[in-house]
DNA sequence: ACATATGTTGAGCATTTGATCAATACTATG
DNA sequence: CATAGTATTGATCAAATGCTCAACATATGT
């Protein structure tokens, strides 16, 4: 048999490796979610091996794991800088800023919102990874907030898990263009995020402050 | 070799095993999407060969297909019986009404909110089916609602497309309790669609009617 | 230079999946 | 009650997928 030259190949330190093969599958999956995105189709997008992903990655699964991981590392630290900003009790003005932690992110991370519409419909254990990893405390807080809010009289009466997801995909679907609009409308309009404040707050409280 | 005897099997008319089948596969389609759904679990849970599937639909697709169809056939039932009421022309009210109309055909079917949004997320020969079959008509109804109440000075200012799919959103989540809610809150809340209505029309009108 | 560790490849395996097809059971009709 | 048509099955195929592994290439340290 002809010993096969490989070509010359790029060859990366592990942590550059590991990010390329991060960032190339977070695109994978917002498109088409865990299932429906092959190894293969990642490494192709990298012109690389598929084996090589492998190696790299104990599994498929660990490579999803890892995207993740990253995104609510970005999310903690725009937590962090909103709350940090200001000494506030009034519950009010603290779900307030943790709507405009949600917009920040959403906006940051459009990929984020895509790849939970996908994961959140089917229970697998990779959604049970996530809801302890990260999602329990967000939904825990922001819960929270809103059931202060309601028996302060601020906010409409209504299950609070159902104002949070509200709250979630009206951010989210903000700044992801998804495949459908684009069928549906040419071109999506330039985002104010001041206006979704707005808008998610109106579905919220009674009463908003004029501006 | 023994000849297999094959024990005695229920058999149905092609009309009612297709009806088994569209309900089997929607049930599945709505958990885990077209992709994450095999024949042969659709076949299972009926207690059926996989092969009937494909002798009474030409195709995976075609399953697909027919299942949504049936679901907007329903939706245009819906839609027909909320205008037909009442002679009205002022946009206000028929924006009113169109709403009205989305949040009871997700609460009859439940499983298009689920369907939609993981289908919605990649660009499909499915998806550009679904738009050109069904969706483009109601988008297109809705948005020039919400722009003649945007002009009329009724309604916030903002992407129509945007506001069209956080109604959509708002009403579809409020009925389809996701595994993904499941994991975060134990248990939803009954809805009250008078509330979601009231919610959506907040986020759109400025001002609201007294009730 | 040499040896060792690290990155990368291609071949291949087991499993799953959509689809086809011949064979077989059931139903109805003349 | 034979026969034609319809419903249903099981076997099988080709393609795709996650994963393993031995071989090989490139770096790094001594």
């Amino acid at each position: 048999m002809a010993v096969l030259q490989n070509s010359p190949r790029t060859r990366r330190s592990a942590k550059d490796r590991r990010d390329e093969i991060m960032a190339a599958a977070k695109a994978r999956f917002a498109i088409a979610g865990f299932d429906g995105t092959s190894t293969r189709q990642i490494a192709d997008d990298l012109g690389v091996a598929q084996s090589l992903l492998l190696y790299h990655f104990k599994n498929k699964e660990e490579i999803w794991k890892a995207v993740m991981t990253q995104i609510f590392e970005r999310s903690l630290a725009i937590q962090q800088e909103e709350f940090g900003q200001a000494e506030m009790k009034e519950p009010r003005e603290l779900l307030r800023t943790a709507i405009r932690t949600i917009i920040r992110l959403s906006q940051d991370e459009p990929d984020l919102h895509r790849i939970m519409t996908i994961e959140g419909r089917s229970k697998t254990s990779r959604l049970e990874w996530l809801a302890d990893a990260y999602l329990k405390r967000s939904h825990k807080l922001l819960t929270r907030l809103i059931s202060e809010c309601q028996t302060n009289g601020d906010a409409r009466q209504g299950d609070p898990t159902l104002f949070y997801y509200n709250m979630v995909s009206m951010a989210g679907s903000s700044f992801s263009f998804t495949p459908e609009m684009a069928l549906l409308s040419p071109a999506s309009l330039p985002v104010d995020t001041q206006a979704i404040e707005e808008i998610i707050c109106a579905t919220l409280f009674y009463d908003q402050p004029k501006r």
